[in-house]
DNA sequence: ATCGAGACTGACCGTCCGGTCAGTAACGAG
DNA sequence: CTCGTTACTGACCGGACGGTCAGTCTCGAT
Protein backbone atom coordinates (compact mmCIF):
# COMPACT_ATOMS: atom_id res chain seq x y z
CA UNK A 1 0.00 0.00 0.00
CA UNK A 2 1.68 3.51 -0.59
CA UNK A 3 1.37 6.36 1.32
CA UNK A 4 1.87 10.21 1.25
CA UNK A 5 4.08 12.08 3.40
CA UNK A 6 1.88 12.67 6.31
CA UNK A 7 1.10 9.30 6.17
CA UNK A 8 -2.58 9.21 4.95
CA UNK A 9 -3.45 6.70 2.61
CA UNK A 10 -2.52 8.00 -1.29
CA UNK A 11 -5.95 8.81 -3.16
CA UNK A 12 -6.60 8.40 -6.70
CA UNK A 13 -7.78 11.25 -9.06
CA UNK A 14 -7.21 14.84 -8.89
CA UNK A 15 -5.25 15.61 -5.71
CA UNK A 16 -7.09 18.67 -3.34
CA UNK A 17 -8.43 19.56 0.11
CA UNK A 18 -9.25 17.35 2.45
CA UNK A 19 -12.06 17.47 4.98
CA UNK A 20 -9.48 17.76 7.36
CA UNK A 21 -7.66 20.48 6.05
CA UNK A 22 -11.19 22.15 4.82
CA UNK A 23 -12.07 21.99 8.21
CA UNK A 24 -9.23 23.53 10.32
CA UNK A 25 -9.42 26.73 7.66
CA UNK A 26 -13.09 27.04 8.53
CA UNK A 27 -13.22 27.03 12.18
CA UNK A 28 -9.94 29.59 12.14
CA UNK A 29 -12.56 31.96 9.61
CA UNK A 30 -15.58 31.28 12.05
CA UNK A 31 -13.65 32.34 14.98
CA UNK A 32 -12.33 35.35 13.66
CA UNK A 33 -15.47 36.46 11.99
CA UNK A 34 -17.85 34.64 13.87
CA UNK A 35 -20.34 31.39 12.30
CA UNK A 36 -23.26 33.83 11.41
CA UNK A 37 -20.77 36.53 9.46
CA UNK A 38 -18.43 34.40 7.96
CA UNK A 39 -20.06 33.50 4.29
CA UNK A 40 -19.11 30.92 1.86
CA UNK A 41 -17.89 32.62 -0.19
CA UNK A 42 -15.18 34.42 2.52
CA UNK A 43 -14.00 30.47 3.46
CA UNK A 44 -13.60 29.81 -0.27
CA UNK A 45 -11.33 33.07 -0.76
CA UNK A 46 -8.99 31.84 2.43
CA UNK A 47 -9.05 28.18 0.73
CA UNK A 48 -7.90 29.11 -2.69
CA UNK A 49 -10.88 27.78 -4.43
CA UNK A 50 -14.60 28.54 -5.32
CA UNK A 51 -17.53 28.19 -2.95
CA UNK A 52 -18.49 25.23 -4.97
CA UNK A 53 -15.77 23.34 -4.49
CA UNK A 54 -16.60 23.67 -0.56
CA UNK A 55 -20.28 21.96 -1.21
CA UNK A 56 -18.22 18.99 -2.56
CA UNK A 57 -16.49 18.23 0.77
CA UNK A 58 -19.38 18.83 2.78
CA UNK A 59 -23.14 19.18 2.38
CA UNK A 60 -23.71 22.49 4.38
CA UNK A 61 -22.37 24.99 6.24
CA UNK A 62 -23.72 23.74 9.28
CA UNK A 63 -22.31 20.47 8.75
CA UNK A 64 -18.97 22.37 9.12
CA UNK A 65 -19.77 23.76 12.52
CA UNK A 66 -21.09 20.42 13.57
CA UNK A 67 -17.78 19.00 12.51
CA UNK A 68 -15.86 21.41 14.57
CA UNK A 69 -17.89 21.06 17.71
CA UNK A 70 -17.81 17.48 17.84
CA UNK A 71 -14.35 17.72 17.65
CA UNK A 72 -13.86 19.88 20.96
CA UNK A 73 -16.86 18.38 22.90
CA UNK A 74 -15.31 14.78 22.27
CA UNK A 75 -11.58 15.89 23.54
CA UNK A 76 -13.21 17.12 26.45
CA UNK A 77 -15.49 14.27 26.97
CA UNK A 78 -12.66 12.18 26.82
CA UNK A 79 -11.06 13.87 30.15
CA UNK A 80 -13.96 12.92 32.22
CA UNK A 81 -13.06 9.47 31.25
CA UNK A 82 -9.49 9.49 32.56
CA UNK A 83 -8.77 7.26 35.28
CA UNK A 84 -7.76 10.31 37.42
CA UNK A 85 -11.05 11.65 36.98
CA UNK A 86 -12.99 8.48 38.24
CA UNK A 87 -10.92 7.19 41.15
CA UNK A 88 -9.38 9.06 44.18
CA UNK A 89 -10.12 12.20 46.35
CA UNK A 90 -12.79 14.28 44.84
CA UNK A 91 -10.40 16.86 45.10
CA UNK A 92 -7.52 15.33 43.55
CA UNK A 93 -9.81 14.40 40.51
CA UNK A 94 -11.33 18.14 40.14
CA UNK A 95 -8.13 19.17 39.90
CA UNK A 96 -6.77 16.55 37.15
CA UNK A 97 -10.08 17.56 35.66
CA UNK A 98 -9.03 21.54 35.52
CA UNK A 99 -5.63 20.95 34.28
CA UNK A 100 -6.70 18.28 31.40
CA UNK A 101 -9.65 20.79 30.72
CA UNK A 102 -6.81 23.51 30.07
CA UNK A 103 -4.82 20.76 28.21
CA UNK A 104 -7.17 19.95 25.94
CA UNK A 105 -8.15 23.91 25.42
CA UNK A 106 -4.47 24.16 24.42
CA UNK A 107 -4.16 21.24 21.39
CA UNK A 108 -7.75 22.17 20.23
CA UNK A 109 -7.96 25.60 20.92
CA UNK A 110 -9.84 26.72 17.60
CA UNK A 111 -12.33 24.23 18.04
CA UNK A 112 -13.17 24.89 21.80
CA UNK A 113 -13.13 28.54 21.09
CA UNK A 114 -15.73 27.52 18.14
CA UNK A 115 -17.81 25.87 20.93
CA UNK A 116 -17.45 28.15 24.01
CA UNK A 117 -18.93 30.81 21.76
CA UNK A 118 -22.17 28.64 20.41
CA UNK A 119 -25.50 30.64 20.74
CA UNK A 120 -27.98 27.90 19.80
CA UNK A 121 -29.33 29.04 16.70
CA UNK A 122 -29.83 26.37 15.12
CA UNK A 123 -30.07 22.50 16.22
CA UNK A 124 -26.71 21.51 15.47
CA UNK A 125 -25.51 24.72 18.19
CA UNK A 126 -28.51 23.41 20.56
CA UNK A 127 -27.45 20.03 20.69
CA UNK A 128 -23.70 21.12 21.38
CA UNK A 129 -25.30 23.19 24.16
CA UNK A 130 -26.73 20.12 25.65
CA UNK A 131 -23.69 17.81 25.81
CA UNK A 132 -21.43 21.32 27.63
CA UNK A 133 -24.59 21.22 30.42
CA UNK A 134 -23.61 17.47 30.59
CA UNK A 135 -19.83 18.37 30.73
CA UNK A 136 -20.92 20.56 33.73
CA UNK A 137 -22.65 18.36 35.91
CA UNK A 138 -19.84 16.22 36.14
CA UNK A 139 -18.07 19.21 37.38
CA UNK A 140 -20.77 20.09 39.80
CA UNK A 141 -20.62 16.54 40.86
CA UNK A 142 -16.76 16.74 41.83
CA UNK A 143 -17.12 19.84 43.35
CA UNK A 144 -19.88 19.03 45.35
CA UNK A 145 -18.46 15.45 46.44
CA UNK A 146 -15.06 17.56 47.39
CA UNK A 147 -16.64 19.34 49.26
CA UNK A 148 -18.45 16.27 51.27
CA UNK A 149 -14.46 15.20 52.08
CA UNK A 150 -14.34 18.23 53.27
CA UNK A 151 -11.35 19.56 51.25
CA UNK A 152 -12.90 22.56 49.74
CA UNK A 153 -14.28 25.81 51.39
CA UNK A 154 -17.92 24.82 52.33
CA UNK A 155 -18.98 28.71 52.26
CA UNK A 156 -19.53 29.28 48.93
CA UNK A 157 -22.21 27.35 47.22
CA UNK A 158 -20.64 24.04 45.01
CA UNK A 159 -23.22 25.23 42.12
CA UNK A 160 -21.38 28.73 42.20
CA UNK A 161 -18.11 27.58 42.28
CA UNK A 162 -18.31 24.65 39.70
CA UNK A 163 -19.41 27.76 37.35
CA UNK A 164 -16.26 30.10 38.31
CA UNK A 165 -14.01 27.00 38.13
CA UNK A 166 -15.16 26.61 34.64
CA UNK A 167 -15.81 29.80 33.87
CA UNK A 168 -12.41 31.18 34.61
CA UNK A 169 -10.79 27.98 32.48
CA UNK A 170 -13.01 29.03 29.62
CA UNK A 171 -12.06 32.39 29.48
CA UNK A 172 -8.74 30.85 28.60
CA UNK A 173 -9.76 31.01 25.11
CA UNK A 174 -10.10 34.94 24.94
CA UNK A 175 -6.17 35.21 25.11
CA UNK A 176 -4.26 31.90 25.66
CA UNK A 177 -2.27 31.18 22.66
CA UNK A 178 0.26 28.76 22.62
CA UNK A 179 3.60 29.31 21.33
CA UNK A 180 3.83 32.25 23.08
CA UNK A 181 6.50 31.44 26.00
CA UNK A 182 3.90 30.03 28.44
CA UNK A 183 3.17 26.14 27.75
CA UNK A 184 -0.08 24.58 28.68
CA UNK A 185 1.49 23.04 31.87
CA UNK A 186 2.63 26.44 32.90
CA UNK A 187 -0.45 27.80 32.36
CA UNK A 188 -2.29 25.03 34.31
CA UNK A 189 -0.15 25.50 37.18
CA UNK A 190 -0.85 29.48 37.80
CA UNK A 191 -4.94 28.70 36.94
CA UNK A 192 -4.69 25.51 40.01
CA UNK A 193 -2.65 28.40 41.97
CA UNK A 194 -4.76 31.10 41.97
CA UNK A 195 -8.06 29.07 42.18
CA UNK A 196 -7.18 26.04 44.72
CA UNK A 197 -4.69 28.31 46.96
CA UNK A 198 -5.54 32.22 46.30
CA UNK A 199 -4.27 34.76 45.45
CA UNK A 200 -3.56 36.95 48.47
CA UNK A 201 -0.58 36.51 50.49
CA UNK A 202 -1.72 37.62 53.84
CA UNK A 203 -5.52 38.52 54.33
CA UNK B 1 -44.05 71.70 32.86
CA UNK B 2 -46.26 68.65 32.61
CA UNK B 3 -44.17 65.28 32.91
CA UNK B 4 -45.10 61.60 32.48
CA UNK B 5 -45.09 59.00 35.36
CA UNK B 6 -41.76 57.48 34.75
CA UNK B 7 -40.96 61.62 35.59
CA UNK B 8 -39.77 62.22 31.64
CA UNK B 9 -40.66 65.15 29.86
CA UNK B 10 -44.02 65.01 28.06
CA UNK B 11 -43.48 64.59 24.54
CA UNK B 12 -45.85 65.85 21.59
CA UNK B 13 -47.01 64.15 18.85
CA UNK B 14 -48.02 60.19 18.77
CA UNK B 15 -46.85 58.22 21.22
CA UNK B 16 -44.41 55.19 21.39
CA UNK B 17 -41.14 53.58 21.65
CA UNK B 18 -38.47 55.85 22.63
CA UNK B 19 -34.79 55.21 21.85
CA UNK B 20 -34.61 53.44 25.23
CA UNK B 21 -37.06 50.89 25.25
CA UNK B 22 -35.68 50.13 21.51
CA UNK B 23 -32.74 49.62 22.84
CA UNK B 24 -33.81 47.53 25.79
CA UNK B 25 -35.85 44.80 23.43
CA UNK B 26 -32.68 45.37 20.86
CA UNK B 27 -29.99 44.14 23.50
CA UNK B 28 -32.21 41.25 24.45
CA UNK B 29 -32.47 39.98 21.35
CA UNK B 30 -28.76 40.69 20.43
CA UNK B 31 -27.79 38.40 23.33
CA UNK B 32 -30.28 35.71 22.14
CA UNK B 33 -29.85 34.96 18.70
CA UNK B 34 -26.35 37.14 18.47
CA UNK B 35 -26.03 40.18 16.22
CA UNK B 36 -25.36 39.37 12.99
CA UNK B 37 -27.75 36.37 13.08
CA UNK B 38 -30.64 39.16 14.21
CA UNK B 39 -32.55 40.63 11.39
CA UNK B 40 -34.39 43.95 11.58
CA UNK B 41 -37.39 42.76 10.89
CA UNK B 42 -36.69 40.14 13.86
CA UNK B 43 -36.51 43.09 16.03
CA UNK B 44 -39.38 44.98 14.62
CA UNK B 45 -41.49 41.81 15.52
CA UNK B 46 -40.53 41.82 18.85
CA UNK B 47 -41.32 45.27 19.17
CA UNK B 48 -44.56 44.80 17.61
CA UNK B 49 -44.01 47.71 14.71
CA UNK B 50 -42.66 47.75 11.31
CA UNK B 51 -38.82 47.60 10.34
CA UNK B 52 -39.91 51.21 9.64
CA UNK B 53 -40.33 52.59 12.60
CA UNK B 54 -37.01 51.09 13.89
CA UNK B 55 -35.37 53.50 11.23
CA UNK B 56 -37.57 56.41 12.85
CA UNK B 57 -35.49 56.10 15.84
CA UNK B 58 -31.66 55.04 14.52
CA UNK B 59 -30.17 55.31 11.36
CA UNK B 60 -28.94 52.01 11.53
CA UNK B 61 -28.24 48.13 12.76
CA UNK B 62 -24.56 49.16 13.81
CA UNK B 63 -25.75 52.07 15.65
CA UNK B 64 -27.66 50.75 18.08
CA UNK B 65 -24.91 48.51 18.73
CA UNK B 66 -22.63 51.12 19.27
CA UNK B 67 -25.29 52.99 21.96
CA UNK B 68 -25.13 49.79 23.79
CA UNK B 69 -21.33 49.13 23.66
CA UNK B 70 -21.04 52.68 25.07
CA UNK B 71 -23.48 52.26 27.71
CA UNK B 72 -21.72 49.12 29.37
CA UNK B 73 -18.48 50.88 28.45
CA UNK B 74 -18.83 54.43 30.24
CA UNK B 75 -20.53 52.34 33.35
CA UNK B 76 -17.36 50.12 33.20
CA UNK B 77 -14.44 53.61 32.83
CA UNK B 78 -17.09 54.90 35.96
CA UNK B 79 -15.52 52.01 38.54
CA UNK B 80 -12.10 53.17 37.59
CA UNK B 81 -12.85 56.93 38.83
CA UNK B 82 -14.06 55.53 42.36
CA UNK B 83 -11.97 57.22 44.95
CA UNK B 84 -11.48 53.25 46.59
CA UNK B 85 -9.83 52.47 42.74
CA UNK B 86 -7.28 55.51 43.03
CA UNK B 87 -6.10 55.62 46.49
CA UNK B 88 -5.19 53.02 48.90
CA UNK B 89 -3.21 50.03 48.82
CA UNK B 90 -3.07 48.25 45.13
CA UNK B 91 -4.65 45.12 46.72
CA UNK B 92 -7.67 46.71 48.20
CA UNK B 93 -7.87 49.31 45.67
CA UNK B 94 -8.10 45.91 42.88
CA UNK B 95 -10.48 44.12 45.44
CA UNK B 96 -12.59 46.82 45.07
CA UNK B 97 -12.57 47.29 41.41
CA UNK B 98 -13.18 43.47 41.08
CA UNK B 99 -16.61 44.11 43.38
CA UNK B 100 -17.49 47.12 41.72
CA UNK B 101 -16.87 45.67 38.12
CA UNK B 102 -19.37 42.48 39.17
CA UNK B 103 -21.67 45.18 40.24
CA UNK B 104 -21.85 47.08 36.89
CA UNK B 105 -22.39 43.18 35.07
CA UNK B 106 -25.03 42.26 37.32
CA UNK B 107 -26.80 46.34 37.06
CA UNK B 108 -26.41 46.13 33.39
CA UNK B 109 -26.15 42.94 32.52
CA UNK B 110 -27.38 42.36 29.14
CA UNK B 111 -25.19 45.72 27.28
CA UNK B 112 -22.12 43.78 29.08
CA UNK B 113 -22.82 40.38 27.99
CA UNK B 114 -22.82 42.14 24.53
CA UNK B 115 -19.03 44.01 24.85
CA UNK B 116 -18.16 40.69 25.90
CA UNK B 117 -19.20 39.20 22.55
CA UNK B 118 -18.35 41.63 19.94
CA UNK B 119 -15.26 40.45 17.67
CA UNK B 120 -14.38 43.32 15.56
CA UNK B 121 -16.54 43.05 12.46
CA UNK B 122 -16.80 46.69 12.09
CA UNK B 123 -15.42 49.83 13.31
CA UNK B 124 -18.15 50.11 15.65
CA UNK B 125 -17.00 47.04 17.41
CA UNK B 126 -13.20 47.26 16.98
CA UNK B 127 -13.17 50.82 18.95
CA UNK B 128 -15.41 48.56 21.50
CA UNK B 129 -12.22 46.53 21.94
CA UNK B 130 -10.24 48.87 22.14
CA UNK B 131 -11.81 51.04 25.22
CA UNK B 132 -12.33 46.64 26.82
CA UNK B 133 -8.65 46.39 26.57
CA UNK B 134 -7.65 49.92 27.86
CA UNK B 135 -9.64 48.49 30.91
CA UNK B 136 -7.49 45.39 30.92
CA UNK B 137 -4.33 47.57 30.90
CA UNK B 138 -5.92 49.65 34.33
CA UNK B 139 -6.18 45.95 36.34
CA UNK B 140 -2.86 44.65 34.97
CA UNK B 141 -1.35 47.74 36.47
CA UNK B 142 -3.41 47.38 39.73
CA UNK B 143 -1.87 44.00 39.92
CA UNK B 144 1.56 44.75 39.09
CA UNK B 145 1.69 47.54 41.79
CA UNK B 146 -0.35 45.26 44.30
CA UNK B 147 2.84 42.52 43.66
CA UNK B 148 5.00 45.25 44.09
CA UNK B 149 3.38 46.05 47.96
CA UNK B 150 3.86 42.54 48.29
CA UNK B 151 0.37 41.75 48.64
CA UNK B 152 -0.15 39.26 45.73
CA UNK B 153 2.02 35.76 45.82
CA UNK B 154 5.20 36.82 43.46
CA UNK B 155 4.92 33.23 41.39
CA UNK B 156 2.28 33.78 38.87
CA UNK B 157 2.95 36.49 36.68
CA UNK B 158 0.65 39.81 36.90
CA UNK B 159 -0.21 39.71 33.57
CA UNK B 160 -1.78 36.51 33.73
CA UNK B 161 -2.87 36.98 36.93
CA UNK B 162 -5.31 40.02 35.34
CA UNK B 163 -6.34 37.99 32.50
CA UNK B 164 -7.44 35.06 35.08
CA UNK B 165 -9.22 37.62 37.23
CA UNK B 166 -11.18 39.26 34.87
CA UNK B 167 -11.69 36.30 32.80
CA UNK B 168 -13.30 34.85 35.56
CA UNK B 169 -15.70 38.32 36.09
CA UNK B 170 -16.58 38.21 32.65
CA UNK B 171 -17.90 34.56 32.36
CA UNK B 172 -20.19 35.08 34.92
CA UNK B 173 -22.49 36.88 32.06
CA UNK B 174 -22.61 33.05 30.95
CA UNK B 175 -24.61 32.13 33.84
CA UNK B 176 -25.39 34.92 36.16
CA UNK B 177 -29.20 35.91 36.40
CA UNK B 178 -30.18 39.03 38.40
CA UNK B 179 -33.35 37.89 40.90
CA UNK B 180 -32.35 34.26 41.18
CA UNK B 181 -31.89 34.36 44.89
CA UNK B 182 -28.02 35.34 44.67
CA UNK B 183 -27.66 38.99 44.98
CA UNK B 184 -24.49 40.71 43.32
CA UNK B 185 -22.88 41.70 46.88
CA UNK B 186 -22.95 37.46 47.61
CA UNK B 187 -22.12 36.72 44.51
CA UNK B 188 -19.18 39.22 44.74
CA UNK B 189 -17.94 37.61 47.99
CA UNK B 190 -17.87 34.05 46.52
CA UNK B 191 -15.48 35.63 44.06
CA UNK B 192 -13.57 37.74 46.09
CA UNK B 193 -13.42 34.37 48.21
CA UNK B 194 -11.93 32.09 45.57
CA UNK B 195 -9.65 34.37 43.99
CA UNK B 196 -8.22 35.91 46.97
CA UNK B 197 -7.95 32.96 49.57
CA UNK B 198 -8.39 29.82 47.25
CA UNK B 199 -10.67 27.05 47.34
CA UNK B 200 -8.93 24.58 49.31
CA UNK B 201 -8.92 24.28 53.25
CA UNK B 202 -5.86 21.90 53.43
CA UNK B 203 -2.89 21.60 51.25
C1' DA C 1 -61.65 72.52 15.17
C1' DT C 2 -57.22 73.05 13.58
C1' DC C 3 -52.48 72.45 13.27
C1' DG C 4 -47.90 70.99 13.92
C1' DA C 5 -45.04 67.39 15.57
C1' DG C 6 -43.67 62.97 16.22
C1' DA C 7 -44.58 57.72 15.28
C1' DC C 8 -45.45 54.62 12.21
C1' DT C 9 -46.87 51.81 7.68
C1' DG C 10 -46.22 49.29 3.34
C1' DA C 11 -44.20 48.89 -0.87
C1' DC C 12 -39.96 48.84 -2.74
C1' DC C 13 -34.63 48.42 -3.99
C1' DG C 14 -30.02 46.57 -4.58
C1' DT C 15 -27.16 43.26 -2.66
C1' DC C 16 -25.49 39.34 -0.60
C1' DC C 17 -25.98 34.65 0.87
C1' DG C 18 -26.55 29.54 1.08
C1' DG C 19 -27.01 26.19 -2.04
C1' DT C 20 -27.46 23.70 -6.91
C1' DC C 21 -25.91 21.73 -11.19
C1' DA C 22 -23.93 20.60 -15.56
C1' DG C 23 -19.65 20.49 -17.23
C1' DT C 24 -14.40 20.35 -16.93
C1' DA C 25 -9.53 19.56 -15.16
C1' DA C 26 -6.09 16.69 -13.02
C1' DC C 27 -4.65 12.86 -11.27
C1' DG C 28 -3.48 7.09 -10.65
C1' DA C 29 -4.03 2.58 -12.53
C1' DG C 30 -3.98 -0.56 -16.35
C1' DC D 1 -3.41 6.09 -24.37
C1' DT D 2 -7.66 5.22 -22.04
C1' DC D 3 -10.53 5.00 -18.30
C1' DG D 4 -12.39 5.60 -13.79
C1' DT D 5 -12.05 8.60 -9.92
C1' DT D 6 -11.83 12.69 -7.50
C1' DA D 7 -11.59 17.90 -7.26
C1' DC D 8 -13.13 21.71 -8.92
C1' DT D 9 -15.43 25.82 -11.92
C1' DG D 10 -18.91 29.25 -13.30
C1' DA D 11 -23.35 30.45 -14.04
C1' DC D 12 -27.38 30.49 -11.76
C1' DC D 13 -31.62 30.56 -8.24
C1' DG D 14 -34.75 31.96 -4.62
C1' DG D 15 -34.94 34.13 -0.55
C1' DA D 16 -33.55 37.12 3.09
C1' DC D 17 -31.43 41.23 4.59
C1' DG D 18 -30.33 46.27 5.57
C1' DG D 19 -32.09 50.31 4.27
C1' DT D 20 -35.32 54.04 1.79
C1' DC D 21 -39.34 56.82 1.03
C1' DA D 22 -43.80 58.90 0.41
C1' DG D 23 -47.59 58.99 2.74
C1' DT D 24 -50.76 58.13 7.02
C1' DC D 25 -52.06 58.10 11.75
C1' DT D 26 -52.40 59.87 16.51
C1' DC D 27 -51.36 62.70 19.80
C1' DG D 28 -50.86 67.62 22.65
C1' DA D 29 -51.29 72.35 22.29
C1' DT D 30 -53.83 76.38 21.06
Amino acid sequence: MTATQNGAPARRGRPGHSVESLLGVAVAVFNERGYEATSMDELAVRLGVTKSAIYHHVPSKVELLRLALDRALDALFAVTEHPAATAGRAIDRLEHVVRASIGVLAAELPYVTLLLRVRGNSEVERSALQRRREFDRFVTALVRAAEHEGDVRPDVDPAVTSRLLFGTVNSLTEWYRPGGGLSADDLADSVVTVLFTGLRTRS
